[in-house]
RNA sequence: UCUUCAGUAGCUCAGUUGGUUAGAGCAUCUGACUGUUAAUCAGAGGGUCGUAGGUUCAAGUCCUACCUGAAGAGCCA
């Protein structure tokens, strides 16, 4: 029987087959904590119910070492899940090795080296079931809306927006790159199936070294026919709304794990984001424009005076707890608590001085802001640190925007592109937009960029053929599961993530 | 690519102004304990201080270069 469907089993004698996770004992009595990938569940060995034989066995047990167990169900409160196994039979499949990731802390890099063996950990197992969920509400959604699910190649000849560094392979003597975005052929597949998406692998070879960054990662691309870009952002905030509501409502246990406050999310599923032009953001970032009242640069400030006072609070929280460290009567149990707190608040104390000094650069750049430029992932966190919704922003300089942007007729220095930034810092999450149907501007864009001419001759065939309106747009997969997460990196929230610097496990 | 910080036991870290034989907790092993929740208690083993040079009577500690990692910027989803 798996952990997760025990509660159909109360009170009556199963079998559970996983691995052991953490285990304490006392005479006569082992406790186990065991997880079989469906959940956790502590079983109680007791010299009384299993004879010595089977006792001293379970005394051998080591941390993942995997076991099947039989027993009794029984209900106590004093467990997460409200239930405990008595077991009356164990067997053991296989005693494991000295198991490297413990329940202390552990570094970033070892953890990365490690992460075959991480995945077991509670966190990761929450993160992934959480990917999952995600990525079955977006299946979801995108079916009832009457989407068709399409595949983009991986292998292309050229990139689509050019500017972006691509990783280059070896296609039957001839160069080829693994694709940055399906979205061109999501066109012609919009055209032929009317609304679409894709669901695919990306490859970015930037030496981006963020916490929002990923060398490969999966991306998400609705392409709609007929659809112009307030259509688009429609459907995107109902999106983003949907997959939302049906992970708080799938993924309760795995929030909580994670320590995840989810009222953010119920006001997200009610309440329309709000729009704003890039004009208009800009002029909120530089402090020219309040939003409800409030202004960036003192807000900004306010944040960094709160830090500050949040420094002098830990370091006054550290000195205390190091005197009582120092006291010599102290039991030795109570002082490794109070030491491992000790190292937990100086962490705390570095990140937060770390933040801190940063702040004063992100208002610089925030004042001197240029009009025209992209948003930097600094002015995006000041952006959305001004609403508490996620925000998009709409009608970008053309000039910033990749080639097949649609140019607004009606502001022609203007293109018809939107970026949704996710709140808390988590910036863009979806980036996407109209695109353009006027062939001759089309080819005078590509010129411009560069591109090369015959390799979008394909393309244009588009603009030839029954050419329609059409907007789409694209979701990171890996942002979203790190903002709903609320992880610290984006590495955490792929099995086995590749970025500058990474290829293995 | 740039800026800042870091690299000491299997893991997480301490190591004062350069000064005796390099320290702790966890993990491992041995023992104690009949309801533990990161269990606790007693004991044991475990080190090329990232690498290479240099300064010095003396370097984990100071200097230089390189390697690796982290955070941020740039670029982006």
């Amino acid at each position: 029987m798996y952990i997760s469907e025990l509660h159909k089993g109360i009170e009556s004698e199963i079998t559970v087959k996983g691995w052991v996770t953490n285990s304490r004992s006392s005479k006569g009595i082992e406790f186990i904590v065991l997880r079989d990938g469906t959940g956790y569940l502590q079983c109680v060995i007791d010299q009384n119910n299993v004879g010595e034989d089977n006792y001293n066995e379970a005394k051998i047990l080591t941390q993942e070492s995997s076991v099947e167990l039989t027993g009794k169900i029984i209900e106590n409160e004093r467990e997460e899940n409200g239930l405990e196994l008595l077991v009356s039979k164990l067997l053991i499949v296989s005693i494991s090795e000295e198991f490297p990731i413990t329940n202390k802390a552990h570094g970033v890099e070892f953890l990365a080296d490690k992460r075959h063996l991480w995945l077991r950990s509670k966190r990761q197992w929450a993160i992934m079931k959480i990917r999952n969920n995600i990525i079955y509400a977006i299946h979801n959604f995108f079916q009832k809306e009457g989407f068709v699910q399409t595949d983009a190649p991986i292998f292309t000849a050229n990139a689509a927006e050019g500017t972006t560094t691509l990783f280059e392979t070896d296609f039957y003597d001839n160069p080829a790159y693994l694709t940055q975005s399906g979205q061109l052929y999501g066109e012609a597949m919009a055209m032929a199936l009317n609304k679409i998406y894709t669901f695919g692998p990306t490859f970015r070879a930037e030496k981006s070294k963020t916490r929002r960054h990923l060398a490969e990662f999966w991306m998400i691309e609705p392409e709609m026919a007929f659809y112009n870009n307030e259509m688009n952002m429609d459907v995107i905030e109902k999106f983003l709304q949907s997959v939302i509501s049906e992970v708080l409502d799938k993924s309760k246990t795995e929030l909580k794990i994670l320590d995840r406050d989810t009222a953010l999310f119920e006001k997200i599923i009610k309440n329309e984001f709000p729009r704003i032009t890039y004009t208009e953001a800009v002029k909120i970032l530089k402090g020219e424009k309040d939003v409800n009242g409030k202004n960036s640069l003192t807000t900004l400030e306010a944040d960094l005076s709160d830090l500050k006072s949040k420094i002098e609070e830990l370091k006054k929280d550290i000195a205390e707890r190091e005197k009582m460290v120092s006291d010599t009567n102290i039991k030795k149990g109570k002082r490794n608590f109070i030491k491992s707190k000790i190292g937990q608040l100086k962490n705390e104390l570095k990140s937060t001085e770390e933040k801190a000094s940063y702040i004063p650069q992100w208002l610089e750049s925030a004042k001197n802001f240029e009009f025209g430029k992209d948003l930097g992932g600094s002015d995006e966190t000041v952006l959305t640190r001004m609403f508490e919704l996620p925000i998009m922003v709409y009608n970008w300089p053309h000039e910033i925007k990749a080639f097949y942007m649609k140019r607004d007729a009606d502001n022609p220095d203007f293109a018809k592109g939107v970026d949704v930034l996710a709140p808390e810092g988590y910036g863009e999450i979806v980036g996407g937009g109209e695109r353009e149907t006027n062939k001759d501007l089309l080819i005078e864009k590509i010129n411009e960029h560069g591109l090369p001419m015959d390799a979008f001759e394909w393309y244009l065939d588009l603009r030839r053929f029954g050419s329609v309106p059409h907007a789409g747009f694209g979701l990171g997969l890996e942002r979203l599961v790190s903002w709903i997460c609320k992880t610290q990196h984006i590495r955490e929230t792929i099995p086995f993530p590749r970025y500058y610097g990474r290829l293995t496990p």
